[in-house]
DNA sequence: GTGCGGCGTCAAGGACCCGTCAAGGCCGGG
DNA sequence: CCCGGCCTTGACGGGTCCTTGACGCCGCAC
């Protein structure tokens, strides 16, 4: 069903928590300090972490901070502080949710449900393909029938924000806002030169556009 | 910043949230019952729920049960109740998280920014689908037995207002006032005549509308 | 039957938006 | 200093979309 990834030192809950989960359905993956907890955030890829705030090595805090800005999903926070200083802080840290110990196992498990069905199906996608091009959005590259070519980064700026987004339109404001900034909302302009340049780069036949779409009144729309 | 809906029949707390909440930057709308709430909810266009379970007349998770299947925001349940299998029933029933009273308020406000995060994040919104034609509110785009329609961008506005309150009628004033500005109230006649465009490009016989439906003289209502 | 109000349809005009091109300015490298 | 990218800005033609008015239909009240 899902990949859970459980982060405490705390043995006998670690294996409470691993069959219980398993019992739910869920895959599960333990992590006993806080570098293993990166190490295997990384490596399995979970849909979900259950974080113990109270590890050997690493303050739970870092940890978060360490997985906050590439891990996407949902995290849930153990702790035995029930202070609500420490649980705004971890809310504000990165947590999607907070649990104090001692709780009840089929609390813990709605919650995660609950965190689980909000998952979003859009993970990050970091190289996207067409029949014509490919854009690698982590080397920064584009190639148009296997040869690369050569964006300038106001080029490579709207292209991302597109491309992130398939299939989806992108409001001109958004686009505006995020590669220009907040001050050139109404220069669709600009807008409509790039798109130009992108579409003599990229489309097969620059005139009929396949795969950089234009909404009129309201935005461009990347279709793969 | 954010619109929150408060729904408690608490009339110290709701003053207490009012204030607060204002104060955190958030926009406020608030009701009393479980009936206001479900019409406040359609009306205001909440970015998410503060709901209160013990209600006058309605059970909270009546409440819920009746918000989730049109309004995909997050929904934070009080409640005095501390029993967990209130919580699991909660949290199944479409809640996104579970606070009991006496709460801390700065904990409330932690876990609202947490569930706020995640909507900017990963903004997911609703497809609604019917046998003949799909909306996809977050990828603005409809597609009729499979095959992507242009619409235009007053279309596309009239429409997500009518897809959004399925089943229900929506005002005349209300489609007029959020589509096309407070000034328009009395120009029926923009509604006659985009609805009719909707209804060609949508419906599989547009001359007896199945999906649009006129109600004379009130609104119109979309039926799924 | 007759009048009336609300609705659906159609078409035309004008405003707005888009794609295109090219000139000018800014900045860094040679 | 000059030169070449790159970004900005303006102008223009063509197309799209919004607005507006006219017309006929239907249901309802009288």
């Amino acid at each position: 069903m899902s990949r859970v990834l459980v982060v405490d030192d705390d043995v006998q809950l670690l294996r409470a928590l691993r069959i219980t989960l398993r019992a739910a359905g869920h895959e599960v993956v333990t992590a006993p300090d806080g570098a293993a907890a990166l190490r295997e955030a990384a490596a399995a890829h979970p849909d979900v972490v259950v974080l113990d705030l109270g590890l050997p090595d690493l303050d739970g805090t870092e940890v978060l901070a360490g997985l906050r800005p590439w891990f996407t999903g949902p995290v849930l926070v153990l702790s035995a502080r029930s202070d609500s200083r420490d649980k705004v802080d971890a809310l504000d840290a990165g947590a999607d949710d907070y649990v104090t110990k001692p709780f009840d196992m089929d609390e813990l498990l709605a919650r995660l449900r609950s965190l689980l069905r909000r998952r979003s199906d859009a993970p990050a996608e970091p190289v996207v393909v067409t029949d014509h091009f490919t854009v690698d959005l982590a080397a920064r590259q584009v190639t148009v029938d296997g040869v690369p070519v050569r964006l300038t980064p106001t080029e490579w700026a709207l292209l991302s924000e597109l491309v992130r987004a398939p299939g989806r339109l992108v409001g001109q404001k958004q686009l505006l806002q995020s590669v220009w900034g907040p001050a050139y909302e109404r220069e669709t302009n600009y807008l409509r030169v790039y798109t130009a340049q992108l579409r003599r780069k990229l489309e097969p036949d620059p005139a009929h556009p396949r795969y950089l779409h234009t909404e009129p009144g309201m935005g461009y729309r990347f279709t793969p």
